[in-house]
DNA sequence: AAGCAGGCAGTTTTT
DNA sequence: CTGCCTGCTT
């Protein structure tokens, strides 16, 4: 071992930010000048590391909080750095104005220097919903089939240009032709000039925004590069060119730059990631010092030998051994079924039995590759009653009931805002249709005003039938006393007052649906959240950037999440099912991207392999529906390459028949052979499924008994309040009648989605 | 202006 | 098989 390097003081192990870290981490958090590229593997202490580095920078008064930069991708990971640097070092850091994600940060920037732009500094931060829309009226001014070059695409390639720190100006000529042959630069230029006049900017533009800023202002740069004495960013693999171009500009300066990542956990290349970011860093700042942190802290010596074998197969890498002192546990359990009901009931079962040996259900998750296959666990964990939770879909300030609460205010809070104003000026229902909104926009752009300016205009005039002049005009009136009202109420009075009086609770309420007593709910949840702001404008900007779907939740529950979402969690158990060819890696990694793409599911396997602590346990199904669509697959191929000693393999389905079966009959019904047990035959198909016959002959095939244990053993004391007959609610299903009731267990005649087996803990008397 | 039927696309997700 | 969007009808 070579002695340690010179530390300045502080250094030694008495101080407690060093006590307790491993040698490479100690490294890490000390040295503090120059740049260094921290490759921490998956559970090696990276936040650890991470925060008490920040923790030393200031307790050794190298910098004032306010003189560190320091970025992380989600407000999860900010809010996260900033609990633990707080318990490190006490309310000293409750100033740390410069921590966050790259967008909040940006933001902060931008609305100082929004002049240079050609904004206000009060603009308006868009979301994808706005974005769209305002495409779409582009894309139909130009009179270019919407069918044929869609919105959705025209905003994929600008999110890619931002992406990459290119302006329209940028484009060329090969670029330009991404989207209606030549005229994506036109539409880019339009897009930003909208923007502009209604002064917004959506989430690429923070950034870009802020890099031209700093490119072309050097007073501005170098503001930034004296006040930055130290730069920290968090999952650098996963940042894209903007934010790079970014980090170096301001970092350039003094080469006080600490990057953190790991190349193999690289999983948001189709977002705009750039791995070659971490891979280049010593190029860009010569003389880096690079640590590695390879000894894990989560997970046993199987999962991080298979989860390393898997990862070793990658050739873009920049190569790391994950080690640990652990010893002990159980090896990875791979386990085929021959459909995807079979694998939920599986997972159920395995579930249970863990739960009676004291397992928390939430030290439990099951990570998939797509949304959709989540579907399979909820409808059996209804059934049996397990309690679980479904992370992901929809944020919180996504949603349309929040969008609308939104754009109210947003139209309160800035009359200009002609993009709120469209969104609801026909919601509720008011009778106000598109004949009307084409007037307003016609007299909007003859006068160059506001909507909401020649929607007052426009009631002086006759253009509009009586009916419609009188319902704008009560609106505007309704905006305007609400728009009084701001300067008196807190924001959260005054969105309560708004979505009362406009009727939109009342329309909700009206629909008595179980989506819109949710809706309420978040409308509820939204204004609650508002008691904390005094300013409309802390409040709007707080929500685009920083308001996440943390439901709050205390009860014990599976999770159930996509893998992607799962990077950065842990869990003692983690099942990780469908993994067959065509699912997992999708369909999609197979067909286009060629190896790199192969290589990101791979990825994407090895993270989540890596999240489990004790026990990770992998299934494949024979068959499984797909877009309603029966399909039979075969194991993933990454279950070949999982490393053999490190697996146990076990398949209900007995001998090489069914799969073969499976394979072949694509078009049969899959349920006219359930037929089982015949006798196989070896066939040797691709990689993943050769491996899996195979080693079906070496271990004996088990039929896994059916849990023979239905919803109904259960047997709790049935509820008095409902018998046969009730009507009653249910979260997911909505309303129904009871038509059976056996123990705790219902047969429920559900008015929209039809005759269900529910328990009865999971309704309640409508 | 609103309601309904038919067509079509359909990973992964943050801000 | 869904859900979303569009375009047609009332």
């Amino acid at each position: 071992m070579p002695a340690a390097p010179a530390h300045p003081a502080g250094a030694d192990a008495s101080n407690p930010l060093i006590a307790g870290l491993n040698e490479p981490q100690r490294d890490a958090v000390l040295t503090t000048e120059g740049p260094v590229l921290m490759l921490a593997g998956a559970g090696t202490g990276k936040t650890s590391a991470l925060t008490r580095r920040l923790a030393y920078l200031v307790q050794s008064r190298l910098a004032w909080p306010s003189e560190i930069l320091c970025v992380t991708f989600t407000n999860k990971a900010a809010r996260e750095m900033r609990e633990r640097v707080g318990q490190l070092v006490g309310p000293a850091v409750e100033g740390m104005p410069w921590l966050g994600t790259f967008h909040a940060i940006a933001a902060k920037m931008l609305r100082r220097h929004a002049e240079l732009v050609g904004l206000e500094s009060n603009y308006t931060i868009i979301d994808t919903d706005d974005q769209l829309r305002l495409l779409k009226q582009l894309i139909q001014a130009e009179g270019i089939d919407e069918k044929r070059w869609p919105a959705k695409q025209l905003a994929g390639c600008i999110d890619r240009w931002k992406n990459r720190g290119l302006n329209p100006r940028d484009l060329d000529a090969r670029e330009n032709e991404a989207y209606a042959e030549g005229k994506g630069q036109h539409f880019y230029h339009m897009y930003q000039e909208r923007l502009k006049a209604v002064n917004a900017c959506d989430f690429g533009d923070l950034l870009l925004h802020m890099l031209n800023i700093l490119r072309e202002h050097r007073d501005v740069l170098e503001q930034y590069q004296q006040r930055f004495k130290y730069v920290m960013v968090d999952e650098y693999q996963d940042t894209n060119q903007v934010q790079y171009l970014w980090l170096r500009l301001i970092a350039q300066h003094r080469r006080n730059i600490c990057v953190v990542g790991d190349d193999d956990q690289s999983i948001y290349s189709w977002r705009g990631a750039e791995v070659a970011n971490i891979l280049r860093f010593e190029k860009d700042f010569p003389g880096a010092k690079v640590i590695r942190l390879e000894q894990n802290y989560r997970s046993t010596p199987q999962i991080l030998a298979a989860a390393s074998g898997l990862i070793d197969e990658n050739t873009q890498r920049l190569g790391k051994t994950l080690w640990t002192e652990r010893h002990g546990g159980d090896k990875l359990h791979v386990v085929g079924v021959w459909d995807a009901p079979e694998e939920a009931r599986r997972v159920g079962d395995e579930i249970e039995r863990l739960e009676r040996e004291g397992a928390p259900l939430d030290q439990i998750a099951i990570l998939v590759r797509a949304q959709y296959q989540t579907r399979e666990f909820e409808d059996r964990f209804i059934s049996i009653g397990m309690k679980y939770r479904i992370v992901g879909g929809f944020r919180f300030y996504e949603r349309a009931e929040i969008r609308d609460a939104l754009a109210y205010l947003r139209v309160i809070a800035q009359p200009a805002d002609d993009l709120a104003f469209e969104r609801i000026y026909n919601t509720p229902k008011r009778g106000l249709g598109a004949k009307a909104l084409e007037k307003l926009h016609l007299l909007a752009r003859r006068r160059g005003i506001p909507l909401a300016k020649a929607a007052l205009e426009i009631c002086d005039t006759d253009e509009l039938p009586a009916r419609a002049r009188n319902t704008l005009l009560s609106l505007m009136r309704d905006f305007a006393r609400w728009r009084d009202m701001a300067k008196e109420e807190g924001p959260a009075d005054l969105i309560r007052t708004a979505l009362d009086e406009s009727g939109y609770t009342d329309a909700l309420q009206a629909e008595r649906t179980p989506e819109a007593s949710g809706r309420l709910e978040n409308l509820v949840e939204l204004a609650r959240a508002m008691e904390e702001y005094d300013s409309l404008g802390d409040f709007l900007e707080h929500v685009s950037l920083v308001m996440d779907n943390d439901a709050r939740d205390d009860e014990e529950k599976v999770t159930i999440m996509t893998m992607h979402a799962a990077k950065g969690l842990e869990f003692d158990n983690v099942f990780l099912p469908g993994w067959e060819d065509g699912v997992f890696p999708s369909q999609r990694s197979l067909d286009e991207g060629g190896l790199a793409s192969l290589e990101e599911e791979r990825r994407l396997a090895y993270v989540a392999i890596t999240r489990a602590r004790r026990k990770c346990t992998i299934l494949h199904a024979a068959n499984r529906r797909i877009y309603g669509q029966w399909t039979s697959s075969i194991p993933s191929r990454f279950i070949a390459e999982l490393p053999e000693d490190q697996i146990e393999s076990e398949t209900t389905l007995s001998g090489g028949a069914s799969l073969w079966r499976a394979q072949w009959s694509e078009h049969a019904d899959p349920f006219a052979d359930v037929a089982r047990s015949q006798p196989g035959r070896t066939v040797t198909r691709g990689p993943g499924w050769q491996r899996a016959a195979q080693r079906e002959f070496e271990t004996a095939p088990k039929r896994v008994k059916e849990s023979t244990r239905s919803a109904a053993s259960f047997a709790s004391k049935p509820r008095t309040d409902i018998e046969v007959g009730t009507r009653v609610f249910h979260e997911k299903f909505g309303y129904g009648t009871v038509a059976s009731q056996e123990g705790n267990k219902l047969e429920i005649e559900f008015e929209k989605s039809g005759s269900k087996r529910v328990l009865d803990s999971f309704v309640k008397p409508a």
